[in-house]
DNA sequence: TGGACGGCTACAAACGTTTGCAGCAGAACC
DNA sequence: GGTTCTGCTGCAAACGTTTGTAGCCGTCCA
């Protein structure tokens, strides 16, 4: 027995459809009838019925957001920030996990499609040409990953991974590793392009370390085979694994950052919560699924024109890396970035 | 041009009502037609509209779970283990933030009540009475928080409050501070009411410290007063403050455990990753997610019959504990629960 | 051989909205 | 005083399904 439009009419005495229009064409009624109607509506409880609403206009105020593992630290305040500002909008927003898997994310993507106006899609593991496919299912917009001829979010990690080679270097690291993710992560390619650039021209040797997982236990299956090439620093994939790769090196008598200088990337939570506090690259995710959001429901051809945003990442400097073994005379590595708290607050 | 019921019906050349019930009563339909009909629908790609389903039946088949703070590390192992389960079961999740705030929660659960087909209420910051009020409109699974004649799942953290001071006595501590958690969580008076029996029973002194805010702020800003004090335990509302805790007490120059012992609770990821590792209260919060979407959907008087589940709970003593000035002969500070891995799968 | 029945399908109403259109009153204009 | 216009409201169709009812045809039993 819920209370239904025909409840309020029937209450105010007008007919049903100038109390829709009430509430979503009020400039169409009379302002007292409107008043009247709305008091009535109030008293009596009612909620207009989305889905009976969607049926008509076909829009449904809901939107989608996939991720590949809602338990990485990455993606709560990004699912956060992105499920706030789509309510402030009047959106509600339907969460889903892949658990890592292309196969699943389609799935996902094809039974979200008819209940919401518009998918996030989070660091996708599909191919482009699926992504693209499934775009014409419904409105997508990609995150963490540019797709030609799609409205795309982006972190330039490129950038960030040459700050973080360029900070290693600087500190007389000349023999880096680098942790990679998942394959079919294009911020894992993204990563290793700029790294191994960034090494090369500044004269340092980069070797990569994967494919891998990007958990924990990915990064701490590499610590001895990264210990026994030599390298003397480290740029993981992401936070999780730098910490995973921390705690291996830890448990197998090497010290961060004495003898390894480890390098996160995310600037989760967690990295000022271990010790030691982790040097990482900064994202700034809450932003991210604001504009995510932003861009999903600005809908039409102004989605193509802002097809890709690409949020700034910034090099933070903690305990976690230190002098390498060529160090030169130069800044004291404390210097660069200004400290946490303000790096933390300002990006917002 | 979405493909609807009726093209499927056109292409296969039966009526609409056939293709309904190929899909949602195939037994009354000839086997041939069925495949011919589910076939063609297979080629056209047609995929019901869940909203016009919703519109007839009455039933979404989505719903609600609404946290306190989707970045609170307790939550997303939750809301990953409900997305997970309630997909299986051909369900999908809405996912709302309250920012710890009552309001907001009473305002989200009035705004999905329409769109889902019941809420799961997680750590309620809502007075009883109100929870009661918005039940009417919209079956409700309230987690962490018995609710008179509501369906809820609890973890038994009194069991855990007591396990953990019974601990830290038996370590030796005589002045255990509880570090409270935030106004109008029933967790946090259970913690409370068992703690403070647990200590006096054990002969030791408990002093409160509280209310805080459930973060690390909240934890590191009684840091100071825990330390003035005397205490030389600590039993914290959540991992997220005895984090903050340990952190502040480090900064002040006082060493966990060796000066002071620090017990969390929820196990969340967390207490693994920092050093000194946390002993803490394991609370299966992946299972409370699957126990309370199967409560939420075996619906009708089902619901009543199995009103309260409660999970237990245990300690998992790591390097955070340690012993106290009262310290007699006894057990070694390792014995006790199973280590680490064999108590986190075998809680599953 | 007639009737009952069972298996299958078509018909049409209903779910709760939105929205183009028509109608109506009064104001404004000439 | 007629016409046009404006502001408001009612009417009814439509959105894409589900589902109760009725109809058809063939089979079975007596």
């Amino acid at each position: 027995m819920p209370v239904t439009i025909r409840d309020v009419a029937r209450a105010s005495g007008v007919h049903v459809s100038t109390v829709s229009r009430s509430f979503s064409a009020p400039h169409l009624v009379n302002p007292e009838t409107r008043t009247h109607v709305l008091a009535v509506a109030e008293e009596l409880g009612y909620r207009p019925n989305r889905a009976a609403r969607a049926l008509i206009t076909g829009r449904t105020h809901n939107i989608g957001l996939i991720v590949a593992d809602i338990a990485n630290p990455f993606f709560p305040p990004l699912i956060k920030a992105a499920e706030s500002h789509a309510r402030s909008r009047d959106y509600h927003v339907f969460v889903a996990d892949t658990s890592e898997d292309a196969g699943v994310e389609e799935e996902l993507v094809l039974a979200l499609a008819k209940q919401v106006d518009g998918i996030l899609l989070c660091s996708p593991r599909m191919s482009n040409t699926q992504i693209e496919q499934l775009s014409r299912e419904v409105p997508l917009v990609v995150v963490n990953r540019p797709v030609p001829g799609l409205p795309a979010v982006v972190m330039d990690l490129g950038q960030g991974a040459r700050l973080a080679v360029e900070h290693l270097v600087a500190l007389g690291h000349r023999s880096i590793a680098l942790l990679g993710g998942p394959r079919g992560s294009w911020t894992n390619r993204e990563i290793r392009r700029a790294a191994t650039l960034a090494a090369r021209t500044a004269g340092a040797e980069l070797t990569v370390f994967g494919p891998n997982p990007p958990t924990e236990e990915g990064g701490a299956a590499q610590a001895d085979a990264i210990a026994r090439a030599g390298a003397t620093a480290v740029l993981a994939y992401n936070d999780l694994m730098a910490v995973g790769l921390i705690d291996a090196l830890d448990h197998n008598g090497v010290k961060v950052p004495d003898q390894i200088s480890v390098v996160g990337i995310d600037d989760t939570a967690l990295s000022r919560r271990i010790r030691p506090m982790l040097t990482t690259v900064a994202t700034p995710t809450a932003a991210a699924g604001r504009a995510a959001v932003d861009m999903l429901l600005q809908h039409g051809d102004d989605r193509r024109t802002t097809a890709l945003v690409t949020l700034q990442t910034e090099l933070v400097i903690r305990d976690s890396s230190g002098p390498g073994p060529h160090r030169t005379a130069g800044p004291g590595r404390r210097q660069g970035p200004p400290p946490d708290g303000v790096a933390l607050t300002s990006r917002e």
